[in-house]
DNA sequence: TTTAATT
């Protein structure tokens, strides 16, 4: 690099090679051929700017002409997944020239729409630029039909207002809650003093909430609970499976979920689902052993390796068992979608990987539901029961179970999975709303004896899918609410 | 009722 002539930077212009665009313009615009600076010119006071809202098939090379209308170019970079090479929709871009920055900004922020967009492009400093997050407030119980302006009236007298929105879903229906940005933390401080349950706007269902915004680490482990939720289904099952079938669900679910989801989710998703196999891995290996919700929380779990060894599966664990993987041992084609996440970290060292360790905050929260169920059921049913399908019918009194706050994506078939480590169920029915043909989130397990049924309320009541928890209880028999 | 995205 320190050695470029202008011959060789006309031709990394022409060939548009990204990662050295910035430093290449630079140079470019030094006309001083004799002393051909090797460090690029910028103001002291140059200030990086976050451009979002970029189509994802547009490369440096596309933007550039975009934003050198404003000034020379110091440095522009695409962010990428890490792991995945996936453009991630927006960058960074830093002129020479502050006062480049301050004209893109107002020409640019807001302003236009890239094709194939469905909001406008993002021209602002980069949050490294101003670390706004202690002065940003997320606003809460909105009236839905409050715009901006609404709320940066609500806001204004306590401070100068840089950031105020609505949040919107994808209709643009408001979502009832906004974030305001103020130039201090002591303007924001001073909203939440006065404002927070100050008022309950008309239509909202309690009063305002002003508070600071979440952090990333907050915003990360919501995202995990999410995914939890969405994956809730795998963990019970799992178990009949062992390890293997739990790693073979996992992939599926990921698999799927990335094929829906966005394509940011897909690293965190995949870490957290190799934290997930870790787990399950760890206490498939240790049958019986106890497991406490805070034995996974000062030491990643599943990073106890030789357990993991026991294991007896065709494929083992490799990528997931923490064991250092043999550099380029012909992963299993099924693994591929792994191996991004997951080898790039060494496993002697998991507290250098951060991704990881993020999502272990999820799966920590996940894992703290499971103690009981692990406990139980890995010592009920040390050999898989049989699947199989059975007619509807009810059990004995005492057998017949009443289940509410299922996952609104639960089907009879999942309801069973999740029941079936408690002994043999001869029915599962997930109640279903016959105008829409949604699931009420509610249904019924019958077992064929009383004793699987007090080992699934005692394992399953209260257990933890996402946000909500299982209500697990006894059927009230038939005629118990009606006196007559 | 916590954003689409911040190396």
């Amino acid at each position: 690099m320190a050695t470029l002539t202008n011959g060789q930077v006309d031709a990394v212009v022409h060939g548009g090679a990204a990662s050295t665009n910035g430093l290449v313009n630079g140079i470019s615009h030094t006309h001083s051929p004799a002393s051909c600076a090797t460090i690029p010119m910028k103001d002291h006071d140059a200030i990086k700017l976050f451009i979002g809202q970029i189509p994802r098939n547009l490369d440096e090379k596309d933007l550039r002409p975009l934003f050198e209308e404003f000034g020379k170019i110091y440095e522009l970079t695409v962010l990428k997944d890490r792991f995945t090479g996936m453009h991630k929709g927006c960058a960074f871009l830093t002129y020479c020239a502050r006062e480049s920055a301050l004209k893109a900004q107002t020409a640019l922020h807001e302003q236009k729409t890239l094709p194939g967009m469905n909001r406008p492009i993002q021209v602002k400093p980069a949050d490294s630029e101003s670390r706004g997050e202690d002065r940003k407030l997320f606003v809460g119980m909105l009236n839905k039909q409050q715009c901006e302006d609404d709320v940066r009236r609500l806001f204004e007298s306590f401070g100068s207002i840089e950031e105020c929105t609505i949040l919107r879903g994808p209709d643009g229906n408001s979502k009832g809650c906004a974030f305001v940005k103020y130039s201090t933390h002591a303007e924001a401080q001073a909203a939440i003093s006065t404002l927070h349950g100050s008022q309950t706007m008309p239509g909202a269902s309690s009063s305002l909430v002003v508070k600071f915004a979440d952090t990333d680490k907050e915003r990360t482990i919501r995202r995990m609970q999410q995914m939890a939720g969405q994956m809730g289904i795998f963990n019970p099952m799992a178990l009949q499976f062992g390890a293997y079938g739990a790693y073979a669900q996992v992939q599926q679910q990921a698999a799927l979920m990335a094929s829906v989801g966005q394509g940011g989710y897909l690293s965190p998703m995949a870490a957290f689902a190799a934290a997930q196999m870790q787990h399950m891995a760890t206490i498939n290996g240790l049958p019986g052993a106890p497991m406490t919700p805070t034995s996974g929380g000062s030491t990643p779990p599943g990073i106890t390796a030789p357990t993991v060894t026991s294991i007896p599966s065709p494929i083992s664990v490799n990528g997931f068992t923490g064991l250092p993987p043999p550099q380029a041992n012909g992963q299993p084609p099924a693994e591929a979608m792994f191996t991004n996440g997951i080898h790039p970290y060494p496993a002697q060292s998991p507290t250098a990987a951060d991704p990881l360790q993020q999502a272990y905050a999820g799966v920590q929260q996940y894992a703290a539901a499971f103690p009981a169920a692990y406990g139980q059921i890995s010592q009920a049913f040390p050999q898989p029961p049989p699947i199989i399908p059975q007619q509807q019918r009810e059990g004995p009194e005492g057998c017949n179970l009443f289940i509410y706050h299922l996952p609104q994506e639960f089907g009879d078939g999942e309801l069973m999975q999740m029941f079936l480590p408690f002994g043999n169920v001869i029915s599962s029915k997930v109640f279903v709303d016959r105008a829409t043909n949604q699931s009420k989130c509610f249904g019924f397990v019958s077992f064929d004896n009383p004793g699987s049924a007090q080992a699934a309320i005692q394992s399953m009541n209260g257990f933890q899918i996402g946000m909500k928890r299982l209500k697990v209880q006894l059927k009230r028999p038939k005629d118990a609410n009606r006196p007559y």
